[in-house]
DNA sequence: ACCCCTCTTGAAATCGATTACATAACTCCG
DNA sequence: CGGAGTTATGTAATCGATTTCAAGAGGGGT
């Protein structure tokens, strides 16, 4: 016996059938008489057969392959969401690539994009040219690009950041400031109108808006700008645009001695598991990061298989209140 | 013109060479005359050909793809490994495919380790039975699987247990505390080893051992026993054999009303972003993660080569001392 | 002028599966 | 018992590139 793989054509003569019979068993069983598939699954596991998928993907024109194009990998809130895709996306035999488009070069991602690489793709980043992407099946999740045609799963970010603000308002916070994403994100214009809509529909005064990029290290630096404000100008609330950033602000605040939700009470935005630990805990918007995967990858298969249902998901998002938010101190 | 993606054929038929020839082009110009090369060169630009990498991989008995297989994505620490791999494998041509083993479930990681899907494994996991893998290129990162012989990229996890030790005792602690991770794990034995160790060379107590899991939750219930214990018994430092728990630590100890550094002195191990940024900052031991990922990546690459290079790689660690751990209180 | 060698190029086989089409066998019914 | 219809299987083309082998062109030495 040769230590070669063996191929359809050696289960086909074990069995004493042809090649095609055997490949009718294995991809569409119910049209072989029973005993003839017994025969060929016999020679399968004897000769210990492994379909070779670049054949059977050669054949099909397809990849069986789905790049999900992440804007960073390091930030623990797109983990979930990637795990939601895979288990939609692995029992129908498609595999899963990651690829992050910060440490990715732009080469890299434009190689994803090719057709003969991949069957789909997941864009979780907004910042992409839309034309990098080609004109192939495309599932935009969480951020999206304005020009791009296709379909969206996401939450509704305004009306997420209205009830973040809506909280703080409600526990007697006036002056409530933001620390915004990067700008030009969509994320970022979202979640500041909502905050500027809630705000305005209380009659309360617009944010003090701080710059950010969801970033741990930019939410510390946006705690450094609080704390340079003459005290009288601080916001007593801020509602940040990531969590990541919120733990930044908090870090800072707390490093130079102040407390929160004492000094200034903190919302956040997303629910990473970390913030639930952290001292004090972090109230802030869930957002449901497994279910953003899969309905992506649902979606992108619906896409894949020919159906033409652009529609956009939104799903719901969650207030959770934990201990850095609080009613003002009393002056 | 159909709108077809273009073939190597009709490359060659534009140019007025054989298919051959063009093949030449694309993977070995060299060998072809600078003006025919010229004539085939021109011909791809127009007819905007790309090549159709199924077609390739088939015939080449090779998938362009490594998997990494990693215990839990949603942990950051992984994510700065997987971009060290990735900015090797993508200019080598390679795709990278990341499984986390805890949501897939065996099936699809036994599907990821099929030749036909894959070329390598680079596994981050030690928990994995060794004949899931079958006997193909394999590089164990971080974690190893006790059974398999494979090349190793990792850290000295014993000296850096010491090396963490060592620092707290060297601030004036003798009852010294540990956060093992889970039962079974090679980190897990190594880095209890190195306490123990440590405590032993310096004549103090063995270390109080609580298990965990390496997460986050798992790290707030050892908050949480500690702080039941006898407040005389409590060990005055702790040493936690992953970041994440740490934090989960920390904040269980803190929720409850007590301080750190002042009534507990913490060390982590892993330096993840993050903790740099709580209050107090955390003390731990630095993993040079994206040098992991690209060693590991190399590694992969030189056995898909060929090279029965089957050496093990330790990268340095680096002690990094910040606010979480400071001279015990006097009593 | 002839032979040998090197350098380019093309024709055809190949990678390993899938599938359109053909064929054989069998059922059913008039 | 013959012909139509159905079902199970085989033959061979096909997916799109790579590569072996052979042939032709040109160069150099004697």
């Amino acid at each position: 016996m040769e230590h070669q793989r063996p191929k359809i054509i050696d289960v086909a003569r074990l069995a004493g059938v042809s090649t095609a019979t055997v490949s009718r068993v294995l991809s569409n069983p119910q049209i072989v008489t029973a005993e003839t598939r017994e025969l060929v699954e016999d020679a399968i596991r004897q000769t210990g057969y492994r379909l070779n998928h670049a054949a059977r993907n050669l054949r099909h024109r397809r990849t069986g392959g789905v790049v999900a194009l992440v804007p960073n990998l390091s930030n623990p809130f797109f983990s979930h969401i990637l795990a939601g895709m895979a288990a939609v996306l692995a029992p129908a035999g498609y595999n899963l690539l990651v690829a992050d488009t910060r440490t990715a070069g732009g080469d890299t991602v434009l190689g994803y994009a090719e057709p003969s690489r991949t069957d789909g793709l997941i864009v979780l980043d907004g910042a992409l040219p839309a034309d990098v992407l080609g004109r192939r099946p495309v599932v935009l999740a969480c951020e999206w690009i304005p020009g791009l045609a296709a379909p969206r799963v996401k939450i509704d970010n305004r009306a997420a950041a209205t009830m973040a603000v809506n909280h703080l308002a409600d526990l007697g916070h006036r002056r409530i400031g933001h620390v915004a994403g990067p700008p030009g994100n969509v994320l970022t214009q979202a979640r500041l109108a909502g905050a500027e809509e809630a705000l305005k529909a209380r009659g309360l005064p617009p944010p003090l808006v701080l710059q950010g990029d969801f970033s741990l290290e930019s939410g510390r630096r946006a705690g450094a700008e609080w704390l340079a404000l003459p005290a009288g100008e601080r916001p007593d609330a801020m509602f940040l645009a990531s969590d990541a950033m919120a733990c930044g602000f908090i870090g800072e605040v707390q490093h130079r001695g102040l407390s929160v939700p004492r000094d200034v009470s903190v919302m956040g935005f997303d629910d990473i598991e970390l913030v639930a630990h952290m001292t004090p805990a972090l109230s802030t918007i869930r957002q449901p990061r497994e279910a953003i995967g899969r309905r992506a990858a649902q979606c992108l298969l619906a896409m894949i298989g020919g159906d033409p249902l652009a529609e956009d998901i939104v799903l719901p998002v969650e207030l959770v209140l934990r201990g850095s938010t609080a009613p003002p101190r009393r002056q």
